[in-house]
DNA sequence: AAGTGGTCTAGACCACTCC
DNA sequence: GAGTGGTCTAGACCACTTA
């Protein structure tokens, strides 16, 4: 390195990335460790530290103390997407939001959102179903069951005006969660509220949270034919 | 702060999400600078940073210079997903993977497979179907488009063997890409591969990548029925 | 103009792991 | 035991933004 100028930790991950894709350094290859590097490219090991940790954390390094670091065999692709309120995410898209409130109760769920849930939680949850709307017309259907004992206050809350997604936003603090995404057919109720025939490929997420090893909420929102979740690598 | 012991990061990460979580600084409030908050932890500004970054990162801190530091009015959740190749992912369930390649040639993408790839892109690409299987049953549908100009030598290569994925993984060098996810119908070759009615929901997902703003591959991977991707916010 | 986060440095100690 | 990455520190300068 005889590069002139300062040396940022983003410098120093392109140029580890540059030696990787160059197969200088080829997959599986160990390559030198942080002070070495660092007296290399001109910098100091803190600022190596932060660039392979950020390759590490990209999955394109593998490190281990005193094993060193190696480039990955495998460079295991990750991407990551936001989740936004639905909200947000019509009006960003440039749609008037809108929201209905089909049902709001209190009952024993289904075997299948049970199931969902694992550990304790109470016989009776509320439950709440919704349509999320653009421009006038369904963009989501939601079907959601929280657990009034990790969410104080769930019982009386008014989801009419405001969804359950909002409100549980600014409410019930989250720990841990899990999405599942799956393709499913449309029902005589999707088709209804979605205006397409029975059976129509659907695009779902699944969302199950917790707070502290609590179940807190597990939701289910159908999307209306043609939704696409796109995402950036 | 009168804690006893060492002070890493992650126990300031933890300090100040429970602030944020007991509504000690609530949504939208201003948090205090990164100096003030070292001498309350007692600890280095340095490491105040490193914890606030890693919150900011998660979407629960907004953070800008001069501005300062602000506990976030809508915590935008974040899921992020590894994309193992589609062998490790089978193998990883504890199935047999089995590869099927139906056919490899060269030819002018349609309408669609082209709109994809904007930017610019010879007429002809290497188009590539196969079959992944796990435990000797069609698991996925591939179709793939490749861009002879950005990956040499792919035009001699033989996908009957190894994936074009895992090919590519090792040839071609990868700087930017793109997914979506949707659901969709089967057709009569999905159909028949996978053992479904026509018009069954299949899971499918959609990848664009680019090298350096050169289009380099387009994959269609079609799931079969009942396909759930998971993933852990 | 001034205050904030972003980052780099040089040094240090420690935890982990492989030999 | 020894070498590696993980992390903390104290200080410094800079970039950006807002008042």
């Amino acid at each position: 390195m005889t590069g002139a100028g300062p040396v940022g930790w983003r410098d120093v991950r392109d140029e580890v990335l540059g030696r990787i894709r160059s197969r200088i350094w080829a997959p599986g290859d160990p390559i030198p460790n942080e002070s070495d590097l660092a007296r290399d490219l001109g910098c100091s090991r803190g600022t190596v530290n932060r660039a392979l940790q950020a390759l590490a954390d990209a999955g394109i390094l593998e490190r281990r103390r005193r094993a060193g670091t190696r480039v990955a065999r495998l460079p295991v692709r990750q991407a990551r997407f936001r989740i936004p309120v639905l909200r947000e995410e019509i009006e960003a898209a440039g749609h008037r939001y809108g929201y209905r409130l089909l049902s709001q109760g209190f009952a024993r769920p289904p075997a299948a959102a049970r199931r969902g849930l694992r550990d304790a939680f109470p016989e009776e949850l509320v439950h709440v179903v919704a349509i999320h709307e653009a421009d006038g017309s369904a963009y989501a259907h939601e079907d959601r069951w929280i657990n009034p004992d990790a969410v104080p206050g769930v019982r009386g809350a008014d989801f009419s005006g405001l969804s359950a997604n909002e409100w549980l936003l600014r409410h019930a603090p989250i720990s841990d969660g899990e999405i599942v995404f799956l393709a499913r057919e449309a029902g005589e109720g999707e088709a209804a509220v979605f205006g397409c025939a029975p059976g129509a490929a659907l695009f779902r997420a699944e969302r199950r949270t917790w707070h502290q090893g609590r179940p807190v909420t597990t939701v289910s929102l159908t999307f209306r034919p043609g939704h696409r979740l796109e995402t950036t690598i």
